[in-house]
Parts: structure tokens; sequence; C-alpha cells
DNA sequence: ATTAAAAATTAGACAAGCCTAAATAATTAT
DNA sequence: ATAATTATTTAGGCTTGTCTAATTTTTAAT
């Protein structure tokens, strides 16, 4: 069994670790636990005795298989809470990440299982983001951000790149949601902004709104 | 904010002083919680400190209000959470201790509130054990035990008191269900065993059995 | 009433997880 | 290529919550 700690730090290099494929530094996992990098050391130290991680002093770290299993179901278990939250107490899809920090770390194989079950096996989160499977495999689903569209190419949103309270809360005031039809009108050389039409009501939204949206492409 | 320590320490003094008036006892606390009682001396101490205990050296301790608040508090989403993993989840009733151990330290107001509802607010958990309101008070309903009944007596069986997976289990393969309705034909003398009629059925139970089994009378 | 036993507290130590400050290694700029 | 900067690690310390062993207080027994 696993410290919430330890938890934590794997669930933190799994995420880190997606983006790039060198190995994960020390001061990027500091930085996404807001803390420092002397116990981020320390505690990689612990987890490399652990055989959780594969670790070479001053190169950064990589998951070793047990590791990404232990991480990856601590994501499943994350992003499962969430939906159970949003489609089964009335939570919205900003208010979910505190709650579901906490519910991740809940051990019981039983609970998951019968969990799952209950929501109807979902394979995405409020966010759009997949949830890894029991054996830890997330299904890749082909998505680009709509930032990156031409003009006059189109598809559906799925995913927030940004999941902060503020952007979702954008999102909403705009009655902008997932699973909405995308087209873009045009694009501003000025400003970067960008014409959207969206589920049949025409918009302008700045690049930083086009750089947080995930669309799929037909 | 308290921490899961905290709580668990509340939590045992809160059920252990339900049962006599005087303080409760270190020792009692320690073994509850299967732990030392030179542990329990230093958290009391610090329990004391924030005002959640009314403690004196070598006398026991009793709850604040604040302290008792936070305990039912505790006790509350313990309960709640049990009647979710049985009715929503499939567990049953000798399954749930363990998750809802941790369950209980989960914090966050809309969380209870909203599984409350969701649950249809219950009164009792699944073990008959009445479930704390938000302000810590708690329904008490009159109930015995059955091997305080005489010949000729009946009532409701609606709780027990040990809910020990050996006893649950064995209530199971009696079937034995919380709002049978109990009538006790006839008490032996010699070995204290109790003649019991059932749901309809005929059965003979041990004096420990009785002694475990609420009965609300008519 | 004194003594023996039991219960509670204190003292001191330890692990986990964090921190600051100092030292060392790697990277970047000149 | 060397110096300056940045990143990482190490050293040492703090807090929380636990423990064992020693001490003190209370309770029970004679």
């Amino acid at each position: 069994m696993f410290s919430q700690s330890e938890e934590n730090y794997l669930k933190a290099i799994y995420h880190l670790g997606n983006q790039s494929h060198k190995g994960v530094s020390t001061s990027d996992i500091a930085n996404k636990l807001e803390t420092k990098a002397s116990s981020v050391s320390d505690m990689i130290k612990k987890l490399s005795d652990k055989k959780l991680v594969e670790y070479k002093k001053y190169y950064g770290v990589n998951l070793t298989k047990k590791g990404k299993l232990i991480a990856a179901s601590v994501v499943r278990k994350h992003r499962l809470w969430e939906v159970f939250l949003v489609d089964k107490l009335n939570f919205t899809w900003d208010e979910v990440h505190d709650v579901a920090e906490q519910l991740e770390h809940i051990k019981s194989k039983k609970l998951m299982e019968e969990l799952d079950s209950f929501l109807g096996f979902p394979k995405t989160d409020p966010h759009g983001d997949p949830i890894p499977d029991k054996d830890g495999n997330l299904q890749t689903i082909e998505k680009t951000l709509l930032s990156n569209l031409k003009k006059g190419e189109s598809g559906i949103c799925i995913g927030v790149k940004d999941s902060s309270s503020d952007f979702l809360q954008y999102l909403d005031k705009q009655n902008i949601k997932l699973g909405d039809q995308i087209k873009v009108i045009d694009k501003e050389a000025f400003d970067e902004s960008t014409h959207i039409q969206i589920a049949n009501r025409n918009m302008n939204i700045s690049k930083k709104i086009a750089s947080n949206l995930y669309i799929q492409l037909p």
C-alpha cells in the first residue's frame, strides 16, 4: 500500500511524463505539487527504492511499469469520482477537482468496480479527459486544439486543456459545452482571435480560449 | 480543519462517551483505537489545547460542544457513506466498515449535503444505527436488547450492537434481517438460549446472539 | 492505613514528509 | 573554454503521530 503523498508524486510524474519523452525533472514535479525541490529529491529516492520510478541523479525520473499502473489507477479513481459528482450529485465541472483529489486516495477495489458500473462505465470525465481502464490503458482519442484549426475547418468540442475554475466558468457563461459542433469562420491576424460558429451561434473568442479547447476533427 | 488522526480520536471519545457519563478513560480510547496509552495522552493534550475536549489529568476526557459536533459530523459521514455503499453500490452490510472509515474523512460540505439528498435523507445506516443530523443531533429510538425480552414479548428487530463481519454473516446465514418481527416463544434456563419466532419461522438462538440484537418494542 | 497493582503521564526516540541553507552538478552565456 | 547561472542534491532541522521505558498518580487489597 502507498501513502497519499507517494500517490500524489506518482500522479504528478504520470501527468508530466506524458508531455515529453525524457525524464521528468525535479523542478517540474516541485512546481506541480507546490512543494520544494529538496522534498521532491527525498521522495524520488524513496520511490526509486520501491521500484516505482527509474532514477538517475540529475537526469530526472520515469515511472516503472509498476509505478505507472499505480499512477493510472489514481487518475482512474479521480476521474470516475468526478463523473459521480457531476452525474449523480449535481456538482458543476468547476467544483469537482478538490473533492476528487481527496476521493482518489480511497483504497477499495470493490468500490471502484461498483462505482464504474454504477456510472455506466464512462470513458471520459466531465472535462473530456479519458478515464484509464483497470490495466492503466488510456484510450487515445485524436484531438487538436481549436487554435490549430484553419479557417473553414470544423469539429466537435470534446475537452478542455486548462480546467481551472475561471476557464470553466467562462465556458459556462458563453454556453460552450463539450459535444458542441464548432466551425472556424475566420481568424483575425491582428489579435489572433477566432470567429467561430458554435451550436448555431456566432462568437469571437480570444487566442487564449482557443488554445485551451480540444477539438475532434471529423 | 482537523487531521484524520484527530477526527479518529474525537470519534472514539464520542462513541465511548455515550456508554457512561463519566470522563472517557485513556485506556479505553487506546483500546478502541488499537494504540498505546501514551499516544492517547499526547493526543488528548493536543485536543484539549484546541478546546475540543475537556481534560483533567488522570480523570479522563469529555468532548466539548465543538468537539462533539466534529465527532458527530464524522459519524454522520461514516453512516451516510455506508448507506451509499449498500443502497447504490451493492455492498453487503458486513463489507462497508473499512471503506466508510476512509470516506468519513473526506472534507466537503456540498458533498455530504448532496449525498444525503441523493440517498433520500436516510435516518439510519445499514446496521440500524441512527445518522446524526447536520447539527450533530441524534434521533433516539427506544430500543432494547433481545436478551432483555421476556417470554411472550415481541418487537421488531431494528439494529445490531456488534457489527463485526462474523456476526453479520451469521445473521445473513440465518436470514435474520432488520425490520423482521420477532417474538420470544421461550427462554431456556439451562444454556440461556432463546426460542424465537421470526418472520414466521421458528429458531433457537444463543445468549450471545440475543445480546447483540436490538428490538423496538411495540 | 499501608502496600501492591493498575492506570496515566512524561521523557526520549523514531519515521514520514516537509522545510531552509549549503554544496555540487549541469547548463547557458560570453 | 571558462564563467555565471540554474537545477539538483545533501545536510540538518521541524512537526505530527507513533512507540518503549520510566515515573507518577490513582485504585484495590490486605
